[in-house]
DNA sequence: AACTTTTCCCAAAACGTTTTGGAAAAAGGA
DNA sequence: TCCTTTTTCCAAAACGTTTTGGGAAAAGTT
C-alpha cells in the first residue's frame, strides 16, 4: 500500500540514492534507469513521504492563513473565491495550507504566532488589513515570507496583492456624477481597516473630478460585526439631512441594511435612490432590481497573493512584489439618473 | 531564534534524551532536573521542530477537510462557526488542519486522494455529504480515519456528527400545525444530498403527527447552486395552486428568492405566509419582519467532530460515535397563526 | 557487607527522505 | 597503450526528533 524508497530501490535492485534522483530527473542518471525506475514508481504508487522530504529539505512546504469569523468575511462568494485561488495554487506547487480561525484580533495574532514560531509554515497569507497592522511589523521583524492581500501604513517595503478601491470608488462616483447626481453619499467600511481608506480617497478624487463638493454629511461607516444593522441606522440618517443623497456608493456586504432603511422610508431602490455596491455578491444579481456593483477578481488575485508567495520564500525582494489590481464596474439596474 | 533539541541540551549539559524526556514528562527523570529542562526550554524559547516530531512519530499531525465553493456553504455564519469549532479544537491537540478547497465534486475527490494517499493528513472530516457519497467508500476500503458532518447511505459502520434535521422539521411542522396551518409547504435542500432526506422525513412525519395530509404539490427542491434563483421560481410555483400553501419550511439560505417570490405575489412574509427558516442567518435576525428559525449549533458540532476523529484516529471503533445533535427552534415574527 | 531494587540518565537506533562526496566503469584523447 | 574525462552509480551523512534498551549510581533489604 505504501511502499517507500527503500523498498522500491530494492525492488529495482539500485540503491535509494539513485532511485531519489532518478525520480528528480537529476542528469547524472541513465536516461533507462531514469524511465525504468519511473515506471516501476508509477506501478507500484509510490509518492515520497513529504514529512520526511520536509524535514531533509528544511522546510515545511506549507502555508499559512487565518481567518476571523466576527468580520462577516465569508458572506457570500468572496472570500471563497479569493480562497479558491489561493488553495489552487498552493496545491499546483505541491504545497499545503493550513488555516487557522480566530476569534479575535488576538488570537489571531496568537494562531499567527503559533503558525510561524512553531515552524509550522515557509510563508503567510494575510487578509483583512488594518491601517495599523501589528501582524505586518511582526513579520517583518523577523524576516519571514508573508504577502497581504491588502495594503497597511508600513514604510518598509513588503509584498502585497491589492485591489484598487480608490479606482473602483473613483469611477462609480464620476460615472453617477455623469448621469447627473450631485448629492452622492458614501458608506464606507468599518474605520480601523486599510480598504475603506482607499475607498474613500476614490470617492473624494470622484467627487472632485466632477466639480462636486464633498458634504461629511453624506458620509458614514458600518460596523463588520454588523453590517446590516449598522448600515440599516446609517441609512436613516443619511436622508434625516435636508438634502438628502440622490445616489449612495457602498459595499455589498451591508445592502441588506440600506434595502430595509430605504424600505422604511419609502425610497424605492434605483428609483429614487442610486446603488453601487462594491463586490458582486448574489443577492445583487438576484435582488430586483438588481443591484450595480464593483466586481473584484477574488479567484486571480488569489493565485497571484501564491506565486507571489512562492518568489518571497525563494528570497526575491518582497518589495519587487506590490501589485494593485484594476476592478470591473456592472451597471445593472439600481444606478439610473437622478430623479 | 530557533534553538534546537541538540544545542539545548548542550546548553543544560544533559543528553537530547533526558532533555525530550524531561519535557514530555517522563517519570524516569528526577523532578529537579526536569524542572530545569523546562525552565531552560521556556527561556530559550525552545519549540521541538513539528516536522521531525512528525518524522519519528510516524504520524502527521493533521487533519484535512475539503470544501467546495459552488454548495452556497459559506453562506454567512453556519459554515464558518462550524469550522471554527473544527480549527478550535484542531489546534488544542496540537494538529494542523489543513484545507482544500474544490470547484466540483471530482476534485473534491482528487483533492482528498491526494492528502490521503500522499500520507499528509492522519484523517479527514468530510461535510456536505450526498446520498451515495464515493468519498465514504473509498476511505472505508482503505480503512483510513474519517469523520462525517452528516449521513449517507452506508451500511459498514462509520463515524459521524449529524443534526437532527428530523426532528427539527418535525418540530417547526407541528408547530406551525398547532398553530392552525393546515397547508404547510416544504421548500427542501437539493435532492442526491443527504441532509434534505432528513428534513423531508420530519416534514411527513409533522404532517402525520398533525393529522394532515401530504400533498405533494406543497414540496419543491432548490439547487444548491443557486439557491435564490431556483428557490424564487419555486415559491411562484407554490402559489399557482388552487389550494395554496399558508406556512413554508425551508432552509434560510434560499430566504431571499422566497420574500422575492412573496413579494411579487403580493404576500406578506408573516402575515399571509408563515416561514419558519433552517439556520439561523445574518438575514434571519435583521430581516423585518424577523425570521423564525431553526438553530443549528454549529461550533459545538464542529469540536464534537474533531474529538471523534482524534478517538477514531487512535483506533477506536468508528462505529461507536454515532451523534445526532438535536436543533432548537427560535420563533420570531414570521410564524404566527393562519389568516 | 552483600545483594536487590529503584532512580536517573544516556548512547544508539529509527523515522524516510535528499545531499554530499566520492568511486568504479566507460568513453575519449594522445 | 596510458592518461584524462565523462558517465553512472552509491555509501554515508544529515535533517531533529522520540524510542529502545540498557547501565551506573543511589537507595533499600537482609
Amino acid at each position: 500500500m505504501t511502499i517507500n524508497l527503500k523498498q522500491l530501490s530494492k525492488l529495482l535492485k539500485l540503491s535509494p540514492t539513485t532511485v531519489s534522483r532518478a525520480l528528480a530527473d537529476y542528469p547524472d542518471v541513465n536516461a533507462k534507469t531514469r524511465a525504468r525506475v519511473k515506471q516501476m514508481a508509477i506501478q507500484q504508487g509510490y509518492q515520497p513521504n513529504p514529512v520526511a522530504r520536509r524535514l531533509q529539505k528544511g522546510k515545511t512546504e506549507t502555508i499559512g492563513i487565518v481567518i476571523t469569523p466576527e468580520q462577516n468575511y465569508f458572506s457570500d462568494t468572496f472570500f471563497i473565491d479569493l480562497l479558491s485561488g489561493i488553495s489552487n495554487q498552493i496545491t499546483r506547487a505541491g504545497y499545503e495550507l493550513i488555516l487557522g480561525v480566530a476569534s479575535d484580533e488576538e488570537h489571531e495574532m496568537q494562531s499567527m504566532r503559533r503558525m510561524v514560531e512553531g515552524k509550522r509554515v515557509d510563508g503567510m497569507i494575510l487578509t483583512l488589513i488594518r491601517e495599523q497592522d501589528p501582524r505586518v511589523g511582526y513579520l517583518l521583524d523577523r524576516d519571514f515570507p508573508f504577502v497581504l492581500y491588502g495594503r497597511t501604513r508600513e514604510t518598509r517595503p513588503y509584498a502585497f496583492v491589492d485591489m484598487d478601491g480608490k479606482q473602483a470608488f473613483e469611477k462609480a462616483c464620476t460615472y453617477l456624477a455623469g448621469l447627473g447626481h450631485r448629492r452622492i453619499a458614501l458608506l464606507n467600511g468599518e474605520p480601523g481597516f486599510m480598504f475603506p481608506v482607499g475607498c474613500r480617497e476614490g470617492y473624494e478624487s470622484g467627487l472632485f473630478l466632477s466639480g462636486l463638493e464633498l458634504d461629511p454629511d453624506l458620509i458614514r461607516e458600518w460596523k463588520h460585526k454588523d453590517p446590516s444593522q449598522s448600515s440599516y441606522r446609517w441609512t436613516l440618517e443619511l436622508f434625516k439631512n435636508d438634502n438628502p443623497p440622490t445616489a449612495i456608493l457602498f459595499q455589498t456586504e451591508a445592502v441588506n441594511g440600506i434595502f430595509k432603511g430605504l424600505d422604511e422610508l419609502n425610497l424605492q431602490p434605483g428609483k429614487d435612490v442610486a446603488l453601487i455596491g462594491y463586490d458582486d455578491l448574489e443577492i445583487a444579481r438576484i435582488h430586483r432590481p438588481s443591484l450595480s456593483v464593483l466586481r473584484p477578481q477574488a479567484r486571480e488575485a488569489g493565485q497571484r497573493v501564491v506565486n507571489i508567495l512562492m518568489e518571497v520564500i525563494k528570497g526575491e525582494d518582497p518589495g519587487k512584489f506590490q501589485e494593485i489590481h484594476q476592478v470591473e464596474m456592472v451597471i445593472r439596474e439600481t444606478s439610473p439618473p437622478p430623479s
